[in-house]
DNA sequence: GACATTATTTCGTACTCCTAAATAATTATA
DNA sequence: TATAATTATTTAGGAGTACGAAATAATGTC
């Protein structure tokens, strides 16, 4: 009944689950040429990035091994490697001495700069698909990592416009922030709702 | 223009391959879960199923390199800790005293059967989908790993049956290998044409 | 002020992964 | 048939990944 018993491979859900077991052995490999060809291991390449774009807030110890699926130990680690070469700075929260956030230093914004094309080629891969097969990978995707984030496998994080607690010009007269989170309560700057949030929730169809 | 840019996340290609990231994520995260379960890392569990489920030709160190994605050095030392453990054994090929085989031990046996449901809730969650969407997923994820498969971020095991290569009943006076594969030109035993090849190439369609 | 909670770090252990070099067996070449 | 090239694996060394458990320090609660 295993969808891994190459016997079973004859049902199409057998033959997807393998698919995708393929599909994200790839991937990972991919990674991990791409991020060494900078000099750096595929955990390290997706902090980068993580910092580049996440939001303030979660830019942490804590919000980094929430981003990487793993414990606050390796994230220390991580962090850790990035600070001994020279890509990110340590800094405690003023408000809160416990928390350490992170943050790029210049020659860590110049790599994670270079860094961003990682996947380009994959995205080309998907561009060969006939569109309706984009369209119904997309769906089939979404759907899917939904299930995952609900079973607590993965985090995501997304960036306000599409959010439910999103209230575009919420405060049309504060021109340093115009919009507002109704989730954290709070007014969001214009560039803080590019940048990517745990806290996202899809506004339903 | 890099699909990893939350700004750019408007386009349905970028979507798909920030879902398919997750995806890989979560799937890993799921895979090194159920594997620790069963007191195995995740290298090891994928291991033992190759070596329960790949012919006999390729199941050495080097076939289990090729199938880990990895380096030899690194497979070997893999099945040192599966030794370790009791779970396989070394033994050199009488034919080719370099290759060294690996094999399951009873022990290495009973875990493996314990193990082959690793991936059986993400199977019950691609069975939720609605089932047009189950085949534009299937069709999806068999064109893109053909496109890793190419690139060589990926070795595709699969067994004869559907293979191009395959002869079934080539030799129907020889009830011991009534098949044949046109690939090493050499008859198949009927068990093996339900074990994993890594040289199979499918038929067209 | 005592106590629980939280974020992070440190420690110890096991595993992953690579490159480069060493070893041994086989195949090719002269 | 020696010698040389090739092949499969192993060993060694180094960086990284990953965890749980214990330690530390700051914050919140009663």
């Amino acid at each position: 009944m295993s969808g891994l018993d190459p016997r079973s491979r004859t049902t199409p859900l057998a033959q997807t689950l393998v698919g995708l077991y393929r599909l994200s052995q790839g991937l990972q490999h991919r990674l991990r040429e791409r991020a060494q060809a900078h000099g750096l291991s595929p955990a390290q390449a997706q902090a980068l990035l993580f910092l580049k774009y996440a939001r303030p807030g979660v830019r942490t110890i804590g919000g980094l091994a929430q981003r990487l699926g793993c414990a606050p130990a390796t994230a220390s680690e991580v962090a850790d490697a990035l600070e001994r070469k020279g890509l990110i700075r340590r800094q405690p929260l003023p408000a809160d001495q416990r928390v350490i956030t992170l943050a790029l230093t210049p020659a860590g914004a110049h790599k994670v700069n270079a860094l961003e094309d990682l996947l380009d080629d994959l995205e080309a891969a998907l561009a060969t698909l006939p569109p309706t097969q984009q369209e119904a990978l997309l769906q089939a995707t979404q759907a899917l990592v939904r299930v995952l984030q609900q079973a607590g496998h993965v985090v995501v994080y997304e960036m306000c416009w599409g959010c439910q607690f999103f209230r575009p010009n919420a405060h049309p007269n504060d021109p340093t922030a115009p919009h507002h989170c109704a989730f954290v309560d709070a007014p969001l700057p214009e560039p803080n709702t590019y940048l990517e949030c745990p806290d996202f929730i899809p506004r339903s169809p």
